[in-house]
DNA sequence: CCGATATAGTTTCCTAGGAAACTAATGGAG
DNA sequence: CTCCATTAGTTTCCTAGGAAACTATATCGG
């Protein structure tokens, strides 16, 4: 008698999973909107900060976006001021972008409401319940062998 | 001296969670896809095997989605001869939505790819590992009072 | 009974990002 | 040197879903 009724959503871990990843990354894309960018955007942002001047191909690398995503992206973050493009001298196949001081003094208050959202979410737990999320989470990233950083 | 760096992206859970929820959701939706449907319709057709035949203004406040989403995603479901729309005889505002003998077929295979897909991910860790992160994070949903299934 | 309001569902417009075609520039093989 | 392959970045096309306008129906107050 194969009588099991088919898994229900709430049966698995990833859906409680997306859940709560979805509820929470949206209460921070409401709280940076507020600031005049996205997620995304602010992900970008970030990099740029810790890479220095860099070019959009290493960026689409390092946050798991394509390169059409990142150079729209890009476009955004210079009509915004807060990034810039200048070509580089040598091969002229590259670009350069960079933050502007703009852009390098939004960052700080970005990552503010980022600790804030965090907190907002995960501030209750206890430090090692949270600790032991994150290194769980963690784990599975090192288990199977995920680089990229995929925004969405 | 506010010498702080501003904190990285992954210095936040939130980020982590994003991290493997996506890629966990992913990978199901790149199984789901062998089957010719996305996640988003599993989740309508499994709500809907549990709902029995309903109307889509419910189905969209069970699954969090807009009407106007729910609107052309069973619309979509129609015409894969997956799910019927009758209207019903009383009030001419409401629809029945219900799935068809191939969606109710459909349902248990997508609910194994689901299944696969969790042990795929979520397998190795020993069953209190996985109970205490599922309850950790239902735990937050119910901290937050959030009620509905944001697909996204 | 009639007009105002509310409700179910649809449609339109908009944004975001992926895939893949395309452009420009480089480098390498012959 | 020339042609071809490769690489960086852009653009076009496509899909998905939200917001809000829109249509049709129903209900309520007078």
């Amino acid at each position: 008698m194969a009588g099991k009724q088919p898994s229900a959503l709430e049966d698995h871990a990833g859906y409680w999973l997306r859940y709560v990843s979805n509820h929470v990354s949206h209460a921070f894309a409401r709280k940076v909107e507020a600031q005049g960018v996205t997620v995304a955007e602010w992900v970008l942002l970030r990099e740029m900060l810790s890479a220095g001047a860099t070019n959009p191909s290493q960026l689409a690398n390092a946050v798991g976006l394509t390169r059409g995503a990142v150079s729209k992206l890009v476009e955004r973050l210079c009509r915004k001021q807060l990034a810039e493009r200048s070509s580089s001298e040598g091969d002229r196949r590259y670009q350069t972008v960079g933050l502007t001081t703009a852009g390098t003094r939004l960052v700080p208050i970005l990552a503010q409401l980022a600790d804030e959202n965090d907190r907002e979410f995960f501030g209750h737990l206890k430090p090692e319940e949270k600790s032991s999320l994150v290194c769980l989470l963690q784990s599975l990233v090192h288990r199977h062998g995920w680089k990229d950083l995929p925004v969405d």
